[in-house]
DNA sequence: CGGAGACCTTGATACAGATCAAAGCCTCAT
DNA sequence: ATGAGGCTTTGATCTGTATCAAGGTCTCCG
């Protein structure tokens, strides 16, 4: 049942929390996929880097160890959509074909697992169990795009930075403030929106107080009403 | 291994091909899911009718044998945003969860063959071929969530407009001819659109040439430039 | 510590697509 | 066949968000 891609003696632990949307963030916590012995080793990209690019061939799959990553799509004239970011303890550039979908970049200083494709598909051949957990991962990600899909179809911008708000304040709140790594170019393209309408939206919900900066950065906001937050993402 | 679903001598035939975006339409082709022995049964809804409903129990998986069904999610105030058509030969209504994230509605007289969900579940948990199968599938409809954020969060009316019509002659050609099933209303929410900005952008596309529309009714397309159609979806 | 460059906010204006409106067309049931 | 009701087109107008523009603020490197 080994595979060629096995190092001997490595053992790769993964949350089975795979995703966006996605709560818990311990590391090291086990799903099935630990009990596959793959290659494993842990790398680290500065931000701005590319970890990998849309059409690349998928020889690995990675976890954020620490840091943050955004995967994007673009169109041949810049345009830009981001699917997610992905957060300390999320697993990403899971393909299921042999290109991936997406070109990933670190969005902070990131510290990434990575573990040898081929590996996983051969386990994954044999053991029911690792297959189901590679399902879990990908139906969770399947869940995140198509909730996506209804706030780029048919939200407002209010809605659409509401409801970003109250995701991240699931996945990454600490001690009541939420440090969000990522820019409000970058929060645009994943809203589908500018960067002024972000911008504009936090302002609003900041002169209605249901949220404020802290300190002297824009990129720590506390949620002051998560109630009223809420109302606003239809 | 045979599960309490199962029905004697009963066996399920599936195309791997699961979802929007695959292209044969051939019936009975058989996946690895074929070695299971589920339930197995077939049922007609009429013209507008709902299949399932989003957040009921998903106790079914469906197969379009004839006709055509459209899955979708509403925001509180009844906007709605269409997740995908499902063709002759796709499958839907297969989630991880107990409980369905779409509603499901015929979008003309269809017919669909369901099998018991919990059946594939516990065939699953024992047999690797089978949930590749299921992670397949899945991932088909995640490749195809992804690209269409990308449309609902970047792109303009016309090229959406051009996508979808390159997506559907793709899937349902037959003679050159494209016989959409679904309403300008149905399209507008596929594209995150208004039905009267997609019914200008089929007239735009009539007036350039690219598009022919058949006989007495809007519904028949002729495509008569599939390179410039393609030019105008960046 | 200081200054360059990136990031963010805010204001003014433009515009793509939404909304409102009306008329024609097709479908289908009687 | 026929007419009622739903679907589609087309036109006029409105509006939410994009775009253009400018100034302020933070960061971080030297």
């Amino acid at each position: 049942m080994q595979t060629n891609c096995l190092k001997q003696g490595e053992t790769m632990f993964v949350n089975v929390n795979a995703h966006p949307g996605s709560q818990p963030k311990a590391l090291g916590q086990l799903g099935e996929l630990s009990r596959a012995r793959v290659i494993l080793s842990e790398f680290k990209y500065n931000k701005g880097t590319e970890i990998f690019g849309e059409a690349e061939a998928a020889d690995y799959i990675y976890q954020v160890i620490d840091g943050a990553v955004r995967t994007h799509k673009l169109l041949s004239d810049g345009r830009r959509q981001i699917g997610a970011f992905h957060l300390a303890g999320d697993i990403f550039g899971l393909e299921n074909g042999t290109a991936h979908r997406f070109t990933a970049e670190a969005i902070v200083d990131t510290t990434v697992r990575l573990m040898k494709r081929c590996s996983l598909e051969h386990v994954a051949e044999t053991d029911a169990l690792v297959a189901l957990d590679l399902l879990n991962m990908t139906t969770s990600n399947l869940r995140h795009a198509e909730d996506h899909m209804l706030l780029l179809g048919r939200k407002t911008s209010l809605e659409r930075v509401a409801a970003f708000l109250l995701e991240m304040d699931r996945r990454l709140t600490a001690a009541g403030v939420m440090a969000l790594p990522m820019s409000r170019r970058d929060i645009a393209d994943y809203l589908g929106l500018t960067l002024e309408t972000v911008s504009r939206a936090l302002s609003h919900l900041h002169g209605m107080g249901i949220l404020g900066f802290l300190g002297q950065t824009q990129r720590q906001i506390v949620l002051l009403d998560r109630v009223r937050l809420a109302e606003l993402d239809l």
